[in-house]
DNA sequence: TTGCACTAATTAACCAGTTAGTTAGATTAT
DNA sequence: ATAATCTAACTAACTGGTTAATTAGTGCAA
């Protein structure tokens, strides 16, 4: 072997593993050898790059959460009215979810850890990525209901119905699979999903018609 | 001490602190010797009544679902019409989390432990558990599509929904509490999410009117 | 020839599970 | 009745496999 794989992949390599790890067994479950494994490196090259594996978890949620950070914001950054820019955003989330979905794991196992100081990253996460979103998503609502758009949601109740629906989905995948016989994450599957999410969110979200255009939402919930 | 702590007590004490230390680290994370502790009793005692921390976990499981069984049935076994039999039910469901809390996170970690393999448990949980309840279910939104009274939705896609707005609640309350600065498990923020989540219900499934009774619905959703 | 990228080998700690008992009380024998 | 025997319930102390983390280096490029 021999040293000099490009630094930058190796780090990469880390993150990449580490993410699936950490998602798949969380933080006590993850095996720092199988993370060096499956990254092809040694195990001390973790701890060359990152001080332990709890700085290398912490790691490895900004790197997930700044990329959604990201992607959320391009829709809530345009300037769209309001009921095209919540559809926009909750579009813009499920579609990162789904095409990367360990995140929903990592982030529910993470939301189920921030009791009490038991996770030292929770308050940076949330400072750093769901406050500014939360807050943004806050003020959209408030103006779809200052406009005669929407009803009178609260966003504490909103927000975390909407990221249920779509994260929980996503997580509760491989049990909903048992159930019901069939895969829920083929591409076709998914897509129904995100049409019931869309529509989940208009009906309980927008009011019947305050101008003109008839809402895009067509006969069927969910499905 | 010594022995004779009545040994249906030790047992029953084992398997309360061991669903507490489940829920909160996971089985990996879980410490045996925190939960003999929690107990009050001898870690061996733990191996005198179950073979290993995995049959304790599944133990936990059963316990758990099966209350919550207990619970939904006593709702879905009722003669009530469609619209209230789901609502029923919906509430019985969230009663039973809102006062069992670990449960919410004992359920979210076992379903991200279900992908091949990894969890024994699963399969007999599904059986047991989860299909029964799904099964009449979806028989009842079937009556209640068939009578004209609910909107044509997919079982596959509303069930998930429905547990995800209930339990993700309570197991992303830690950081939701951050987030928004109060705390959203006072016996106050609960009911309005009982009522919100009912609310959320209604409007995604109930047609709008099909007889007489105008459904129990009011202004707002969420909140 | 320095410092960056990287590794093989080792170490210390942790933790599930075991062992070798003890104790309280029920059952049987006398 | 009461001493002898048995068994379920329980415990203190230990063990060994696992695993995070360290160390003491090597190779290479500028």
């Amino acid at each position: 072997m021999g040293s000099r794989g490009q630094p930058e992949e190796s780090r990469a390599a880390i993150l990449q593993a580490a993410a699936k790890e950490f998602a798949e067994n969380g933080i006590a479950g993850a095996r720092t050898d199988a993370i060096a494994r499956e990254a092809r490196v040694n195990k001390a090259l973790l701890y060359y790059y990152f001080k332990d594996k709890e700085t290398l978890y912490g790691a490895v949620l900004d790197h997930a959460f700044s990329g959604m950070k990201t992607n959320v914001f391009r829709a809530l950054d345009s300037d769209l009215p309001p009921r095209e820019k919540i559809m926009a955003y909750v579009g813009a989330y499920f579609d990162f979810i789904a095409s990367n979905q360990i995140y929903p794991k990592l982030m529910q196992r993470e939301m189920m850890r921030a009791r009490e100081g038991n996770s030292i990253h929770i308050d940076r996460l949330v400072k750093t990525y769901f406050q500014p979103i939360y807050r943004r998503v806050g003020e959209l609502l408030h103006k779809g209901i200052a406009e005669g758009e929407f009803r009178k949601v609260d966003p504490a109740h909103f927000v975390p119905s909407m990221v249920a629906m779509i994260v929980f989905y996503f997580s509760s995948a491989p049990v909903m699979q048992r159930i019901v016989r069939f895969n829920p994450l083929t591409p076709q599957r998914i897509a129904e999903r995100r049409a019931a999410v869309m529509d989940f969110i208009s009906a309980a979200l927008f009011l019947p018609c305050s101008s003109a255009a008839p809402s895009s939402r067509k006969s069927g919930v969910h499905q």
